[in-house]
DNA sequence: TTGATTTCCATAAAATTCCATGATATCCCG
DNA sequence: CGGGATATCATGGAATTTTATGGAAATCAA
């Protein structure tokens, strides 16, 4: 089975800026880093960059490196990929878990998003993402509205369904 | 796994021309220098000329070479292939990290990239960028607004889903 | 020799590791 | 099924190591 990140939950985010990661993340990226090995500590990558840039997002080796395969196959002095390169790359950087399973999200960071003390981890599937809680609760509400407002066409629950064959 | 380079931060270039490469993209430094051994300091290639003038770009020794071999593969008396050689080859030079993890940027560079006193280093994955701060940031509104005026299409993060199968 | 460049030393700030603890959650066996 | 016994988590603080950066000494080149 490959594992996904699922769920949601509250940490406390110290002065340093350290933050524990949910543990159940971290068996996801453990399974996500080819690297990984009983004894050491999971690498991933956080992207702070991109289209959402009030929350941040955790990837594991395995799904940045798909994202880095695609950017490489782009012609090497081409405008669309120095535009990917610079959200992507650019704005993005390696994280390992720590000893008890925490990362320090940095200053610069925790600016962007607006963290204080608390954090709220969102399991997506393939990544997480990192919010200040406050602003975690506004995301929720703006989607809440936006789903209600669907027609049953444009409704993705159904639109799942249509897609199947 | 391959590192790459992510991430940029901002150095203080002093009244030699020193300045601090990232302490990450020195990681990376060292895995593409294959004569790299624990106790030496990497060398590595910053291209000076070329499509962009008016930034650095730094490659793994790696790096380069890959782009040395798609040059070599390019007939002999081409136009094209003078060109990419001018560029590539003629404006670049060797460098190498010091003790402390510092190069040492010359007059001619700094002058050509306008750097004063302090610098952006901006990873791209297989190579990073050296910036005047402000001619950096010019460049990221320059990058937003192309970035902003793409219709679904052409946007690269569209395509990049696209590309998933 | 003199200006320029490279080494070598120094240090404050930042980042990482190590140790500690109360709180949950899980196990195990009678 | 109970209820300690054990492991896992989340979190805090202190100790240690790495960085980033500046200045001085040594080397080089013309």
């Amino acid at each position: 089975m490959i594992r996904r990140f699922r769920g949601e939950s509250l940490h406390k985010v110290d002065a340093k800026g350290r933050v524990s990661v949910p543990a159940p993340f971290r068996r996801v990226l453990e399974e996500g880093d080819p690297d990984f090995s009983i004894g050491s500590n999971p690498n991933f990558v956080i992207v702070y960059g991109g289209v959402k840039n009030n929350c941040l997002e955790g990837y594991t080796i395995t799904s940045i490196t798909k994202v880095d395969k695609l950017i490489s196959k782009l012609p090497r002095f081409s405008r669309d990929r120095e535009i990917l390169e610079r959200f992507i790359n650019t704005q993005s950087t390696y994280m390992q878990l720590d000893e008890t399973g925490r990362i320090v999200i940095s200053p610069r960071l925790k600016e962007q998003i607006g963290l204080v003390d608390e954090a709220i981890f969102a399991g997506m599937g393939e990544k997480f993402q990192i919010w200040e809680p406050k602003s975690y609760q506004e995301e929720l509400q703006v989607l809440n509205q936006d789903f209600n407002s669907l027609s049953d066409e444009e409704n993705p629950f159904f639109r799942l369904d249509q897609l199947e064959e």
